[in-house]
DNA sequence: AAGAACAATGCAAATGTATGCAAAGTTTTT
DNA sequence: AAAAACTTTGCATACATTTGCATTGTTCTT
């Protein structure tokens, strides 16, 4: 077996499991300890993973590519929201969109024929809006952070400054009725903040499975938003703690 | 068998296999392990694979740019110049790189331990490093161009007016001794004028093709640049023109 | 603080690499 | 068509890398 082959499947093997033990890895592997430690030396001078005692853990800027493919499941979930979010969008609006794969499937399934300018700072869904030739895209450049694809910090923030959206279509790692909306990083939770001062609505669109998670930064109250579309029916027993607070749910 | 031949169908395995053994390539192609070795090494000259101790291994190779690419025939000329142009790369140097598929292709190939700040306006740029941890990226937001897939604009111009990079490595569409550097787009031109700015010293990698070429919009005059490289020796019969020039050719 | 688990180091064997060279094969020139 | 010039190929040699193991040092657990 090649060094580099071996070290790939540490590194798959390791944006799957999040972490990995050497002993464990040397069995799978069929090669000695020593080797796989070795391995792991290497991989993380060159920054793919951090070593710990006893094992490795990600760093892993290469999850981009684990937490793209959500696998099939997902997409059915992504497709009904994209769907009911469609109806939203009319011509010569200005609408700001932020990263994350719920905002990048909903550009992707926009119609060829809407004339649109989109304001993001998303790379894929820049990228995304190359079949659009109606729509104008916007970057909002920065510091571009690799792992969610996206440009953050002081620059992005006053770009905003200058941005009066229809609509901000928000991306979050968590959705709660009491806990309000949240993500894992923290610079981006502030620029998610300005993104909302820049729209005149923001729009939460988010699959059942965030629905009462929390993560670590949270960016606003769930009373703030002007409207959250789920893959759920409006009427679902999961939403009753979110349709008391008086926010349009679709 | 002829050389040719013989390294079609090495290309064809690693495209399936995504990695080869020498050894059992030898067997395969029934042909001494030396002459595979010398296959190996001649196509990472060119670019389509990396060699690796007792192999090789796929390279991601223009995967992003899919419709951008020039057909395999330039592509083998980008492997020559990008092999070059590596040579110019240190830690801790802060490099602007514009669109282009040259600079895209060069951009895959930066070794991953390489310790740089790159500073660009090109989305599939910016994401071709997603896959080296070590080096951050800087995307200078504006209206995005589909057509080429980068920002222009004034907004890109005034983060440039804050950027002092140590190189910027131009994509042109012609080059031309008597009439300088241009492209088709004027705001683009406009644009890498600034970037010339910004960065003590200006390289421009372009392949033969686009020698003796003149689009309508000139960037600057041949004398300006600090570099060119091509796929070309730098004492080949087609560069005699410019070899007069003073400016360093490699 | 002792024992267990893990990490680092040096070493030797195995494997792989670079280079020069001569023979065989190709292409170009005459 | 023969000779000359050049390329490609396989082999022998010396050199370099990778690997597993033994030994010694370090960190963690109890």
């Amino acid at each position: 077996m090649l060094k580099e082959e071996r070290q790939r499947l540490i590194l798959d093997k390791l944006n799957t499991d999040k972490k990995i033990n050497f002993v464990e890895l040397g069995k799978f592997l069929d090669v000695s300890y020593d080797s796989i430690r070795r391995d792991i030396i290497e991989l993380e001078d060159k920054g793919f993973l951090k070593k710990v005692h006893g094992g490795a853990v990600a760093n892993s800027y290469l999850s981009v590519l684990g937490t793209k493919t959500n696998g099939a499941s997902s997409s059915e979930e992504l497709g009904v929201l994209s769907k009911k979010a469609q109806k939203l969008f009319e011509n010569r609006q200005t609408i700001i969109m932020d990263g994350g794969t719920t905002n990048f499937f909903m550009a992707e399934q926009l119609a060829k024929t809407l004339e649109l300018t989109i304001v993001t700072n998303s790379t894929p869904l820049a990228m995304a809006l190359n079949e659009h030739p109606r729509i104008d895209v916007i970057f909002l450049g920065g510091t571009y952070f690799k792992r969610y694809q996206i440009t953050l910090g002081s620059e992005v923030s006053r770009q905003l400054e200058h941005i009066n959206a229809d609509y901000y279509f928000m991306g979050v790692n968590g959705v709660h009725a009491q806990k309000g909306l949240s993500i894992r990083h923290y610079e981006e939770s502030l620029i998610k903040q300005q993104m909302m001062q820049a729209a005149k609505k923001t729009v939460c669109c988010t699959i059942e499975e965030k629905l009462n998670v929390q993560e670590a930064h949270r960016v606003c109250n769930f009373q703030q938003l002007d409207l959250m579309i789920t893959n759920l029916k409006p009427t679902d027993f999961a939403l009753k703690d979110f349709q008391k607070q008086g926010v349009e749910i679709i």
